[in-house]
DNA sequence: ATCGACTACTGGTCATACCACTTGACGTCT
DNA sequence: AGACGTCAAGTGGTATGACCAGTAGTCGAT
């Protein structure tokens, strides 16, 4: 029996739920009004200062304006909306949407080696012990869903090293739209953090203060699982096939 | 005389700053409580809303976590923060970071060249078409504001290109980062935005179709204001010297 | 026809009351 | 003395209703 901490959402995260839905699922589109916050209230039987929340978070998040005196009007999300958008975004009426997934893909085999090139002229000799370490924690753990989560921890480690402001905001980022998925992924990322050696010279990379050899060894420890899955969401993103 | 539209700073908006400054600015440590709404309303002069509102966009950005009954505590936002926290780091108590600054650079100059080889793979002759056009407008142009303006409309259409709503949001929030300040580093960027023709070359090379080739020329246009602006800015964060 | 005031909306703010939950202190039982 | 329930105080969660402050369209006077 697996027991899990009971989701208490509130009523303004209900609210925002449904109206970024409204918003991101193309119902209301750019440019477009919203009903006033009472009409919306008495639909959805709240209070307004439910309402209300839950429309100032949806304009701190860029996805909509709201105009004292004025309605309060859709904007273009695709335009304006941040990268912590991206959760949302990755799944759409509850299915995956291939092509952000795609996107994450291909950013993560961008931006990886580019840290790991900034992690390798900055770590110092601790950096390659603290991953050594990891790493021997990832060598050690059988269940899938574990090692990921060493896996986190280690490019969490390399993205400390790199000192890098950005790129830790945006890992966090990232990261906040993987975790809650990494019990689903923990079968197609498998092949990536099993491959503990690939690990290990990125270590040896990193601490040898070489930027363009970490750089490469990064590649080497995204691109395999990558170029897989890529080509597993281009199949899915594909119609079915109709031979027998 | 030149005339700014008044900006209107609500309540809620003023007290979410406060907070955010107190949190941002290392006041309160992560673990440690906030005052209850009750106590920061009366402490703060404003009805209790507005400080819920406050605090539930706190919570929104993962700064801080409420807990129904329990204390509002404050987390670490470099490790949750996303990345639409940025404008808020570059600029702290008043003063530019150069350290944040310098993240944004060499993020920029990371993640530039990816995306162009990513749009030069996909974007099809009407991208050169389009960029050509831009490049016209930027070189037509000679105010250094302008210019960027145009710059960044081009960098717009080569996200777009590229075809990857993650590099489009990442794209997103450094542009409302990088926004605000744009008149402030006309100056700095003017050395970028006046090399028409590197644009000119980069703008054939995502019309060639060839990713490499694209990102070799995406890093010909950034590098030099990048790497000129990386000296200033180690210069800026380097005691100043103490010669006659 | 033009202009202005008016009116009927919109969001912005507040005060207050009550519900739901957590915490920790207190007392009781073993 | 320790472990265990109970309960009160404090916290966030929600609702109501009132009023202020802008906006935009209407309608009348000029």
């Amino acid at each position: 029996m697996v027991l899990q901490p009971v989701t208490r959402r509130s009523v303004p995260d209900e609210v925002f739920d449904q109206v970024l839905a409204e918003v991101v699922d193309g119902q209301i589109g750019p440019g477009e009004s919203l009903p006033s916050e009472r009409r919306l209230a008495e639909v959805l039987g709240v209070s307004r200062p439910a309402v209300r929340e839950a429309l100032q978070r949806m304009a701190a998040t860029r996805l909509v304006e709201v105009r004292h005196g004025g309605a309060t009007t859709v904007r273009d999300f695709r335009r304006h909306a941040g990268l912590d958008l991206l959760p949302r975004l990755l799944v759409r009426r509850g299915k995956l949407d291939t092509s952000v997934a795609r996107s994450v893909l291909e950013a993560r085999l961008a931006i990886g080696p580019a840290v790991a090139a900034l992690a390798a002229g900055r770590g110092g000799p601790v950096l390659a012990a603290d991953l050594t370490q990891t790493v021997d924690e990832l060598a050690a753990t059988d269940d899938d869903v574990q090692r990921q989560v060493h896996a986190l921890a280690y490019w969490d480690r390399v993205v400390d090293a790199a000192d890098s402001m950005v790129f830790r905001l945006m890992f966090n980022s990232l990261r906040a739209a993987y975790e809650p998925a990494l019990e689903a992924l923990a079968p197609l990322m498998a092949e990536e953090v099993g491959q503990v050696d690939a690990y290990r010279v990125l270590t040896a990379a990193l601490g040898s203060g070489d930027p363009d050899t970490a750089r490469a060894a990064a590649d080497r420890v995204l691109r395999p699982a990558t170029e897989s899955l890529l080509g597993a969401l281009a199949a899915l993103a594909t119609p079915p096939r109709e031979d027998p």
